[in-house]
DNA sequence: TACCGGATCATGTAGACAGCATGTC
DNA sequence: CTACATGATCCGGTA
């Protein structure tokens, strides 16, 4: 029966070989669907395309096959590119198992392959940030590729991190390897395919038939003009007899909410209901893997335990506050159906595979800086989207949910039955720009303004509008910060294009990967340390403090914490600090409060203070305090470097990493360097009256045992001889 | 006078990429 | 600017 695929495929001008073949028959792929069926109708394509098709359409396939083809039939490398780490994890070890004749490598931040061995590998999964970043170390094995896939290209829309994205595009559309771009359905699929210079095939086309609708008081409409179709109202609560509708046939639901705090409190109050319905043997499992949630951490804090309650009924909820292990606990038992519910914000929205039968979205309102919006049409189509289980089910069901009657018409017109909206550029509101453009200069890519603005024309911001003097005024005006700031200088003035180049510094920034808005703010700031620490020093000044708030106002650290009480009273004593910078940049936005609230958490963390403290007195999660010590522990290594040119000590901020990554205080600096030695044991020997690598000499193998048990006392004193 | 319950008002709100060099209890 | 749940505060009624 593998046939179908087999002269599928075969029909193509060029062919894949027999055991390509058997390992697509072994996934169960025996036959194109109707969108690969486009995509391949005249052979596999070695030109650029764009697909343009829902979730699930088998998008995968068709990246999987190009790269390939790209291997086999073209010799070259193919890269695979997705704006999640989760997502370019579960790419890579899906192909992994796959296709295992393949040499393939991961490399994203936390997970590197080192960039030379790159080269050796055929298949290649990156994360967007980290390609680019690999571009700036002229990583040399680029010209080797022959196909690259950006998945969920639609991200180009967003404002955040869409210009990285964009300007990547864009660089390596003149290098003349193949482009594949796979997005959601969009508005103007053919707009962004012609900027590509790609065939454009957009399709429907759903494993699962999609069915959409609006939930109000427990009756389904799927259309405005219907009654509702009515779902058993037994407990006057339409997501609680949603969930009893679908607990019958053992379907799952997946319900999105638009705070954390909901998703939490409304998957505590279904907990119960779907704790009884659960079977014997699914109660069983799902306890065991309730402990697992439980022990992620040495001590748990309030959120574990609670989700561990959750998962033992079968419910659970999912944000980014959870813990990288947390999560996938709860992803992989909800693919086994053993969690039934999950509640979650829109983290779900993209990439990961976790379909479910029923999507609820129950919230289509969320709070932007400035007030209340309506879910974006694209982005709740794409929740929606995920309803229905290829595998499972034969249809899936997408609700918005609403509160009153009147708003039936506008939720259908936004979402139930529009079409999907275009996609723009934002590269021209992205404050990005200015790490990018010091990018371009600094590896000799384009060194004047007018190289930079051709450059600019040939991106889809370019492609889309006509008007470019906005763009020109927002050019000119970084590059005039840049070297102000001193990290560009003029070079060969004599012609009339003014030639800039990088300074040392400049260049290190670029390679640090850090906003230089966040290195100018560094610097001015580390001035008006050294002028406090030069005049009569206040008692009331804590050092750590001060390293710490130098580090917490980066943009890198954003969002920074909420002021508590206490960052009112202490903040007046540090606000001097880089007023110079506030002066010279016009946005004078004052969320200094904040960053150094974020300041004032890392110092607790540093200072022994027990991780359910900080959580409870700064009212955030254990992911939030995670994420700022990793970021700040990336910045106390930029500014090192940054240090390291400009001639200035490190060794302040060398312990400052130390200190955050064990979270400990100055005083077991010295025991921490050995291996074996963490937070923990530190501090048993320091309260033993060891202080110091030396103190253990010359307490002796026995002493040292007694404190920390045989063995692991053993491997300590085997270090220092 | 102490306490309780309901009305009223102020408050706060999603997500997640990057560098570098190795190993907590 | 098209929201909404939560928790603090206030106010009046009751034992």
């Amino acid at each position: 029966m593998k046939s179908d695929l087999m002269k599928s495929i075969s029909e193509l001008n060029k062919e894949l070989p027999a055991h390509v073949i058997e390992s697509l028959a072994a996934q169960g792929f025996n036959e194109l669907n109707p969108l690969q069926e486009l995509v391949f109708k005249n052979g596999i394509p070695e030109q650029n395309i764009l697909v343009s098709a829902p979730t699930a359409s088998g998008k995968t396939l068709v990246a999987e096959i190009l790269c390939i083809n790209s291997i086999i039939n073209r010799y070259k490398k193919a890269v695979y590119i997705a704006p999640l780490k989760a997502l370019v994890m579960e790419k890579y070890n899906d192909f992994k198992a796959n296709y295992p004749y393949f040499t393939s490598a991961v490399s994203i931040g936390d997970l590197d392959a080192n960039d030379s061995w790159l080269s050796n590998f055929d298949m290649i999964f990156v994360s967007t940030e980290k390609f680019d970043s690999l571009i700036r170390h002229n990583a040399d094995w680029i010209e080797k590729i022959g196909c690259i896939v950006f998945d969920e290209i639609h991200m180009l829309d967003d404002l955040s991190r869409g210009a990285t994205l964009e300007l990547l595009i864009t660089k390596l559309k003149a290098n003349g390897m193949q482009i594949a771009g796979l997005s959601a359905t969009i508005g103007n699929a053919k707009e962004l395919g012609a900027w590509l210079n790609a065939d454009v095939i957009e399709s429907d086309y759903r494993p699962t038939k999609l069915q959409k609708g609006a939930l109000l008081d427990s009756k389904i409409y799927f259309s405005t003009d219907s009654n509702g179709k009515a779902i058993g109202a037994r407990h006057s609560d339409s997501v609680l007899d949603l969930i009893d509708d679908h607990m019958q046939g053992s379907q799952q639901v997946l319900i999105f909410y638009s705070t954390k705090r909901n998703t939490e409190n409304e998957a505590v109050k279904l907990a119960n209901f779907v704790g009884r319905k659960l079977k014997p043997h699914e109660k069983a499992k799902l306890k065991e893997i309730s402990e697992k949630v439980l022990n992620v951490l040495e001590i748990p804090t309030e959120q574990c335990s609670k989700l561990s309650r959750l998962v033992g009924n079968g419910v659970a909820f999912h944000h980014s506050g959870l813990l990288p292990h947390q999560r996938a606990l709860v992803e992989n038992a909800f693919r086994e159906n053993l969690i039934k519910v999950i509640c979650s914000t829109t983290t779900l929205g993209m990439g990961v595979n976790l379909p479910a039968h029923t999507v609820l979205i129950k919230n289509i309102y969320r709070f932007n800086a400035y007030a209340s919006e309506m879910l974006d049409t694209n982005e709740v189509l794409q929740l929606l989207g995920r309803a229905g289980r290829p595998k499972y089910d034969t249809e899936g069901l997408g609700l918005v949910a609403i509160n009153a009657k009147k708003d039936l018409k506008k939720v259908f017109e936004k979402y139930i039955t529009a079409s999907p909206s275009a996609i723009d550029s934002k590269l021209a509101i992205a404050p990005l720009l200015r790490a990018h453009i010091l990018s371009f200069i600094s590896q000799d890519y384009l060194n004047t303004q007018p190289e930079i603005e051709k450059f600019i024309a040939g991106t889809f911001y370019g492609f889309q509008y006509s008007d470019k003097d906005r763009i020109k005024q927002v050019i000119s005006s970084i590059i005039t910060e840049l070297h102000e700031w001193g990290f560009i200088e003029e070079r060969g003035s004599s012609t009339s294009n003014e030639r800039f180049i990088a300074t040392r510094l400049g260049k290190r920034i670029s390679e640090l990967y850090i906003d230089p808005l966040s290195a100018k703010w560094i610097l001015d700031a580390v001035k008006d340390i050294d002028s406090i620490n030069a005049g009569e020093s206040s008692a009331e000044i804590n050092q750590d403090l001060m390293l710490l708030y130098l580090l917490s106002n980066t943009q890198e650290l954003r969002p920074y914490n909420r002021p508590i009480e206490e960052s009112n009273f202490f903040f007046p004593m540090y606000m001097n600090i880089g007023s110079a910078f506030y002066e010279s940049n016009r946005t004078g936005e004052m969320t200094s409060v904040n960053a150094f609230t974020t300041s004032m958490m890392l110092g607790d963390w540093i200072m022994e203070v027990k991780e359910n403290e900080i959580i409870e007195k700064y009212g955030i999660t254990p992911g939030f305090l995670y994420s700022k010590l990793s970021n700040a522990d990336w910045i106390a290594y930029a500014i090192a470097e940054m240090f390291k040119i400009l001639r200035r000590p490190q060794n302040k901020f060398l312990n400052l990493r130390i200190r955050l990554k064990y979270g400990i205080k100055y005083e077991l600096l010295d025991l921490v360097r050995l291996k074996g030695i963490g937070r923990v044991r530190a501090r048993m020997l320091y309260r033993e009256g060891i202080r110091t690598v030396n103190d253990l000499k010359a307490a002796g193998q026995e002493r040292v045992q007694a404190i920390l048990g045989k063995e692991v006392g053993t491997a300590i004193m085997s270090q220092i001889q």
